[in-house]
DNA sequence: TGAAATTATTTTCCAAGTCAAATATTTTAC
DNA sequence: GTAAAATATTTGACTTGGAAAATAATTTCA
């Protein structure tokens, strides 16, 4: 007999679904400013911080999905902050590369979300974040 | 000199949209048999569980925003598991009832979510589900 | 080798979300 | 009492996302 009958506001899904909209919701806010959506914002992260990309890897690591990626990255190359690249070796792939734009806008976005971080990290401890590196 | 330089993943956004992400894509692809979305379920939930909602009050509880919940509403009242009524005092609020084939569907995806919710709470210990509270 | 299978990415078509404006109703303040 | 402001919800125009198909390149293996 488990301890049930509690209130669907408890469910995993409903919890995680209301942090990452309150977190999200602040930080794209926050984003604004400097014109760009947060997920445009994970993929020049990856780029600086991965080597080489390709755009599945690319998906994987930005949380986005293939058709999705390919869609962003239309967009961000028409702003400056991406190119394409065929793959040396295998020329399916493609790989994605930060222009110094890109960069350049990329460090100042950082700034913001670590200013968020900072500030969310008073309430939030460092041992909930670890557990959900699940 | 707080210790920084941290990797880009370790971002409470990023965490937690990880987290969010995969949370979501494993319960929908259950919901999928039910033929359901997983916002949709919330509203149906948020119906048992408050009383004589308003569209309002529903769109914050069940985490969506107003315009993408009257549509999605509109979908939900098409597929005969809610109906609409003005409500008696405020004639622009609207009240959102289940019908009794919603409270059905409602009962038999619950299931399926609790049955989510206890393979995952394996993983993940309750503490740091009361810190995403916040 | 070369046809078939596999893999990476993009495209297409359609469903769903957003922002701002429109609509409907109620409240406020003269 | 009524015009103006405020509030609740929906609509419309546009953007974005997803599933599956299309395209392009590579690998497998007979």
């Amino acid at each position: 007999m488990t301890a049930r009958q509690k209130h669907f506001e408890q469910h995993l899904s409903y919890v995680l679904a209301a942090a990452h909209r309150s977190v999200s919701q602040s930080l794209t806010e926050r984003l604004k400013k400097h014109g760009i959506k947060i997920e445009a914002w994970r993929v020049m992260e990856c780029l600086d911080a991965g080597d080489r990309l390709t755009m599945g890897e690319l998906a994987k690591r930005a949380l986005v999905n293939p058709p999705a990626l390919s869609k962003l990255v239309d967009r961000m190359v028409l702003d400056g902050l991406v190119h394409r690249k065929v793959a040396d070796e295998d020329h399916r792939q493609v790989n994605l590369l930060l222009t110094s734009l890109g960069r350049m806008r990329m460090l100042q976005i950082r700034e913001e979300v670590d200013d968020q971080d900072e500030t969310l990290s008073d309430i939030l401890d460092s041992d909930s974040l670890d557990l959900l590196r699940d």
